[in-house]
DNA sequence: TAGGCTTGTCAACAAGCGTTGGCCAACAGG
DNA sequence: CCTGTTGGCCAACGCTTGTTGACAAGCCTA
């Protein structure tokens, strides 16, 4: 998989690959599995080693304290830059589903809402999340630069909303939307949030 | 068992007033802010005492476990019998706007949000308030019948996004917006969820 | 082969948790 | 008065948590 640990040539090849390289990885994915799964509190570090198979004090060791393994496992890419090759008349529908994809891809999403609703720290990796990757996006389509800030609080109000009743409170009529109802349902909505005159 | 310590009459009366009612009143209100501030897990029994000015284990006494006192001290009603008489047109902007209300009158709401992501019985509490409380609401404007569930999903994910970035994780944009910005903003929004056609 | 990092194991620590039971003071009814 | 009930505090229990340090085994370089 790795190929060549490299020994030899430290220079520009990243930080150097370590002989624990796949411990520290299977940590990170029992932490992101476990925050999602059960909040900051509740995911507890021996449980996480457990799960990764390793000593809890190796989690200690390699990440110093349970928010710096929160920090190192969490971190979060929307991947929202193709917003702009979208007809302009389809954005909402389509955020609607890009964040369908990233939700249901893997957990990192859940473990930053899970965490962010009772831990401090979790919740301001949040608000960084939304100021450094999702009002940037709506400064794009959003007509009014003094409402850009208002309009995407919008739309995260509206889909953070559909993820907490979604996949964590777990609605059952939410539970039970299909993606294109969704699409149908909320697109119009994030639409109108982003380019639609100020109410 | 309970005997009979009331005063006078005890017929008609109630549960009988017991000497304690102040003390149990004041851990109910401890354990509400508590709650809504720490979540479950960080709303520690000792702390809520510690509020209430009184010992750890007449919490114990009085509400038999922490799950008892959660049980106890959040019993939410939402209030929501006066659909009927708003026009037909401004349900969604008066239900908007009865929702700020109850969110801003007291802290049971978010006591119950910040429980339901970490605890599974705030989850199944929530569940229950949004199937006996909400949905029958939902089925008075809502013109078909089968889509009574689906369209009070909706509604509650949006109210409920509009909540989690506002009093919970508080995304300054949310948090800026006025009351009447927010009717303005939700209302059409909810008003087509419960009664515009099936896209 | 020797010596120094790295990776891992094990046992323990102090603190905090929910919870329990015993004890004392204040009250009530006879 | 005495007696039983109630309200309250205190000290402790068993357990789990994050975190630490000592120590053995493995690898790499020299």
């Amino acid at each position: 998989m790795t190929g060549t640990p490299s020994r030899s040539t430290d220079s520009a090849n990243g930080p150097a690959a370590r002989r624990s390289d796949a411990s520290r990885s299977a940590i990170l994915a029992a932490a992101r599995e476990r925050f999602a799964a059960d909040g900051y509190e509740r995911a507890t570090i021996r449980a996480i080693a457990k799960d990764a198979r390793i000593d809890p004090s190796m989690v200690m060791r390699y990440f110093g304290s349970k928010d710096g393994l929160f920090a190192a496992a969490v971190t979060l890419d929307l991947r929202m830059t193709d917003v702009s090759q979208v007809p302009p008349t389809e954005v909402g529908r389509a955020l609607v589903g890009h964040f369908l994809d990233i939700w249901e891809a893997n957990e990192e999403l859940t473990a930053v809402l899970r965490v962010a609703v009772t831990n401090k720290a979790g919740a301001e990796r949040l608000q960084g999340i939304f100021r450094d990757q999702v009002v940037p996006v709506a400064q794009r389509v959003c007509p009014d630069p003094e409402q850009v800030a208002t309009r995407a609080g919008l739309c995260a109000a509206q889909l953070m909303g559909l993820a907490l009743t979604r996949y964590v409170v777990r609605l059952p009529p939410v539970v039970a939307l299909a993606r294109e109802e969704i699409e149908a349902w909320l697109g119009p909505t994030v639409q109108r949030y982003l380019t639609a005159p100020s109410p």
